[in-house]
RNA sequence: GCCCCUGUAGCUCAACGGAUAGAGCACAGGCCUCCGGAGCCUGGCAUACAGGUUCAAUUCCUGUCAGGGGCACCA
């Protein structure tokens, strides 16, 4: 038996291609019906598809309902509401035949075998400084939405972009220099709009006691390992670190610069080389080697994002920070110049993060608090969580208070606790064994809702899976917990009949199978014991 | 000036163009002979404003107002 929603939009997508020829609908076919008077799952994709084809949608859903009755098998009916919707209504018996096969295959049941090879890059913070707590939501929305591609089956690369040249980089070292000779008693000056932070004396430090040959080498590879232990904080790991440097020494910039001059794609005015975009719709033209003869940072990345397309991938993600959205136009724009798929690249921003607590700023001094000091505050698993809480265009308030809270309304611990409350129970329940077959013996109403609620994981996961929010899954998360705590309340599963005893055990296995492979996908460590 | 994001209940936020606009917090009251009370139950006329598109608008479009962010031969 297979998962049922997937196979339900499958079915659908099929059915509409077929008799209708492909319309440009979006991914969601469908949802899990606001009421549970509507059934387990409901499309509106007759009423899409009406007002494409100017036809009633009535008819339409009429023949959608009539094809969906001949493929799908565990279906108990479909109706057709209103204007156009379909409902559709799951049998008892395919409630239970689903939770039987997610006790044998666990959360592989949810699991599926896609096989693209998918590049995602992200927080590709520059290394002048420590992460802020806005990279640090970057890194967990990519972390996450990685998981599940991978959990989807594809072959997932998570890159980090180290964008290690250029000017600012030049500013941190001058700053490293200064700040050593104001430890050393000389004369110094720092520069303006330089490095001030007390991250840079510190670096100074190390530098004076290493005295190292390489003085650019050593401060860059100190922040890099700042900013690897930060991530590694935050559970987040990289497979890969591009570095704009060695992409200019390889002469990758170079040639796509040439390759762009043969294609016309170039010219030069006030002794710059510049990129004709306003050809392909963006407002002015940018510029691709400067009058000093450097190459912008634009350049590079031309020359980065075709690098990733020629290493094969069939899908990249790249998550940015809201200063970037200027930018994504003219990256595209490249792209498309270079002859590749407009929508191989999907760029997605990554909104702010306002800190709310008490003691608003930092212990150190009167700067923002930083990444990694939020992270030890709170601990890995409220980090996540709470940056994971909001859809990713939302600005984000994290209330440090809050995610610490270990004992009242926090969330997590309310999705924990149900979880721990399972394991806690499966402790108590002798020498039971559990077995798929008790599950014949559920009957009742509650016990076919927490069923339903266990198979819209699967539901759940698509939706992150296409829109890249892992909100869905928080919130998903939130309603299973609520569901099972109100069960645990109202039915008793220990010390009732054994039939009863057993069939309740098998649900609340199902129900924990669900809340901890949502809680990895997260990167949390599900909870056996509070 | 141009661009992006946001404006929903006292607060923080949902609603994937659709079916009665939902949660949590806070506040008030109830529930332990019982598997973990870190829980459950009860209490809600809120879409900034004005137009428009649609069978259907919190969602899309236009304008106004308010908040946040961004505008380089920086990265």
């Amino acid at each position: 038996m297979k998962n049922l929603y997937r196979e339900i939009c499958f079915s659908l997508r099929e059915i509409v291609n077929k008799r209708f020829g492909k319309l440009p609908i979006l991914p969601p076919w469908g949802e899990i019906p606001p009421q549970a008077s509507f059934g387990d799952f409901s499309t509106m994709v007759a009423l899409k598809i009406g007002s494409y084809l100017k036809k009633g949608p009535f008819s339409i859903a009429c023949i959608l309902k009539e094809e969906l009755e001949k493929r799908l098998k565990g279906i108990e009916k479909i109706e057709i509401v209103k204007p156009g919707f379909i409902n559709l209504f799951f049998a008892r018996k395919t409630l239970l035949d689903s939770l039987k096969v997610i006790l044998k295959k666990k959360e592989n049941y949810f699991s599926f075998r896609e096989k693209r090879r998918v590049l995602i890059e992200f927080v590709s913070a520059i290394p002048t400084g420590p992460l802020s707590i806005a990279h640090g939501r970057q890194a967990v929305v990519g972390d996450i939405v990685a998981n599940v591609l991978e959990f989807f089956g594809n072959r997932v690369v998570r890159e980090y972009y180290l964008n290690d040249v250029g000017r600012q980089i030049d500013l941190l070292i001058t700053s490293v220099e200064e700040r050593m000779k104001e430890i050393e008693g000389k004369a110094f000056s720092l520069p303006q709009d330089g490095y001030w932070g007390d991250y840079v004396k510190d670096i100074a430090k190390e530098a004076i006691k290493k005295r190292p040959k390489n003085l650019k080498g050593f401060v860059l590879s100190y922040i890099l390992n700042e900013i690897k232990k930060d991530l590694k904080k935050l559970g987040v790991r990289f497979e890969r670190w591009v570095s704009q440097k060695e992409l200019i020494n390889k002469g990758k910039v170079e040639k796509v610069i040439a390759l762009l001059e043969r294609k016309g794609l170039a010219y030069v005015k006030d002794g710059a080389l510049w990129f004709p975009s306003t050809k392909f719709g963006d407002d002015k033209d940018r510029v691709l080697r400067k009058s000093d003869g450097e190459f912008t940072y634009f350049a590079s990345d031309i020359a980065y994002h075709k690098d990733k397309v020629e290493r094969g991938f069939d899908k990249l993600i790249n998550l940015w920070g809201p200063d970037h959205h200027g930018y994504i136009k003219r990256v595209k724009i490249s792209l498309k110049a270079l002859g590749f798929k407009e929508d191989i690249l999907d760029i997605l921003i990554i909104q702010l993060v306002k800190i709310k607590t008490k003691e608003r700023m930092s212990r150190r001094r009167g700067t923002a608090i930083s990444l990694s000091e939020l992270v030890e505050d709170v601990g890995k698993d409220a980090a996540r969580f709470y940056y994971t809480s909001r859809k990713n265009s939302s600005h984000l308030e994290f209330d440090i208070d809050k995610a610490k809270e270990a004992s009242f309304e926090n969330p997590l611990y309310y999705i924990q606790y149900a979880h721990a409350r399972i394991c806690s129970i499966f402790r108590k329940k002798g020498k039971r064994k559990l077995e798929p077959c008790w599950i014949d013996f559920l009957k009742d109403e509650k016990e076919l809702l927490i069923i339903r609620k266990i198979l819209q994981l699967s539901y759940c996961l698509e939706r992150v899976y296409y829109t890249f929010e892992p909100v869905f899954l928080i919130e998903y998360l939130k309603d299973m917990a609520n569901h099972f705590h109100k069960f645990y309340e109202e039915r008793k599963v220990l010390g009732e009949d054994e039939k009863v005893t057993r069939a309740r055990l098998a649900l609340l296995e199902g129900v924990r199978i669900v809340l901890s492979c949502g809680l990895k996908l997260l990167g949390i460590e599900p909870a056996r014991r509070m």
